[in-house]
DNA sequence: GATGAATGAGTCTTCATTCAT
DNA sequence: CATGAATGAAGACTCATTCAT
């Protein structure tokens, strides 16, 4: 990487973590290009070198973010089934729910700043676009856990998203309002929740 | 009600219905003061008179719209009720469901509107604040409704939360982003995965 | 006088009452027609059948508050000259600018209305305008003091001008901006280079 | 300097040169900020760029009139030093208060855009804020000019407060007021006036 | 590649004033 | 006399985007 190039990944970086804290402190309407230039210490017209627009650092932030608490959440899984063989697939599903709900109930800033966006959609996003995630294969992850026991499903994909769906929708909810309850009373629920959905999917 | 009174009235309804219309065609972060008052024929000033700011039309907009989608649904379910005496709680639950999924899939732009404001934090918005909806008791009827059967819960609270969540998210992402199937395709396992989130809660 | 004029009395006082403490508590320029009435409890249009407008109702309430501190200075020095007969000019004055600054510094908010306003300019509106001030002559007041002893002056009415400027310019700045000492440090002072003006201005 | 910054320096004193022509013709309340970029010939948010608001081009203002007023002043007392050693300090200080009020008496507009700013208030401004005014040093040169006969002072400051406060405020009400004399006719007793408070504060 | 001055359309909001009831 | 709904001009200020340097 020669020298200019390394200082094109240098601004780069510097624009997402400062747009990060800018986002996440002031709010993503109340942070203006110019806010996120004048932190990052570049200039205005800087800023359109490396991004299109608002949303375009906006979709680049979630798509980090969320590949680190996917990661994050695949490492776990990794530990739990070398010390629990043969794991049922709903256990392993949890395992991974637990992981990220855990990261964002510890960060809630981030989990504010994803908002709604760790949802389906995102996920959907990061299968076709391989540019949004590069070291997590979404569709080829979940396929392995799914299938690992020689379970049979009626469709696969729809459980995923009814899981996703319900996980990201309730915990944002818990995270953000803090209502109605808190994430430690709710996690039992919501995994009870989990095992009766992944049944209900089972051929 | 005197002339004024009425004459006040229709300038009400006039706003909202107009600002409805804009909100729904052009989005409303598209849609300014002024695009409202002038599509409904008022001065600009006026929009002050019955609004403190946008954000108050939006909501008062998201109560009407909510306020109709529910007791839509409660009639529905009166009408069930009286067909099929002793009908089961998740049978109710999934009565009501089917109305407002239905409503919402016959009208995208509503649900585009409603987005994801007709979640649980607007039921408890609409508890406490009981000008918000002025014609349901989002409450009462709710204990009506599970407790009917003589069943017990563990906590009917976390419940209703669950079951929320997941159809507003779920049905939100497939009206919206049309992924991963058609309404229609998904309800028999929305509905599959409500009964089975009901049982998980039973006593 | 009817009921229907002791009713209109009552309102506009009502308006000015509350206009001052709207003027005093959040400043003239922050309060507007509408704050005044709706805390008058009178209707918007109420108010432009007493008042022309904002500067108005601001002239009247000056010249009520000025009126009140020139009779309270006033019967001050009759007071003092009962128990001193003989008083010296300068002390006859000295003692007037004391009561209306002491009033002034007792409070500071009438102090801040004012102004500006308490200057020579409002005195020869007041001269000129017999409906301003009612029951203080301001002339005839001034030349009792000033000749009651048989002194001969230069110009007795650019000494008054000079005198009024320079007490309410400098006991302005103290009051309000508590700079650049304290009104009691300051008095001394003040009332030396009063004494030495009044000497500057004998025939 | 270079081309862009030498532009910018044209903007900037082209913004400041047509806002005063405006605020002292149309007067500050009447004078927006679309009248001052439309005036000038620059967009409007290339105000925004120059100013915060109005008040900050406002003070902008009165810093750099204020410090051609003490300039000149200056020069002036530095001509009269020079043709008459040995000068009293009050002839010191008339010589100044006569400069400015004379620069004033021919530049009503200056007098009244400068209203009741040209106080004790500005100066202490700008001696604690060495940005304000740069070509003058307030402090050193008021400490000069009382010192440099010997004589020994009650309070300097207090006496340079009485006597900025008198000359500001009885100038001020004749220039814009046009009562109670001409300044002409004022001038003598205004000097007499401060001679007097001069030697009142001799210790 | 980088800069940052300049743009100007567009936003929300206020408020003195009027006038039909 | 009093009301208060309605007006709409006018204001301050923002900001994504461009482009000459």
């Amino acid at each position: 990487m020669g020298k200019a190039e390394e200082n094109k990944k240098l601004k780069l970086n510097s624009l997402l973590a400062h747009s990060y804290k800018l986002f996440t402190t002031k709010g993503i309407p109340d942070t203006s290009i110019s806010d996120i230039t004048s932190s990052a210490g570049v200039a205005k017209g800087t800023f359109y070198f490396y991004f299109r627009d608002k949303q375009d650092i906006i979709d680049h932030l979630i798509a980090r973010k969320s590949e680190n608490l996917l990661k994050s959440a695949l490492d776990s899984l990794k530990k739990h089934e070398a010390a629990n063989p043969g794991l049922p697939v709903e256990e392993k599903i949890i395992t991974i729910a637990d992981s990220i709900i855990s990261d964002l109930d510890k960060n809630p800033k981030l989990a504010r700043f994803l908002n709604r966006n760790l949802n389906f959609g995102f996920y959907v996003k990061a299968y076709k676009d391989e540019n949004l995630i590069q070291s997590v294969n979404v569709r080829e992850d979940y396929d392995r856990i799914i299938n690992s026991n020689g379970d049979k499903w009626k469709d696969s994909g729809l459980m995923l998203y009814t899981i996703i769906e319900l996980i990201s929708s309730s915990v944002h909810g818990i995270i953000i309002n803090g209502t109605p309850c808190s994430l430690e009373e709710y996690k039992p629920y919501l995994f009870d929740s989990i095992r009766a959905i992944v049944n209900t999917f089972r051929a």
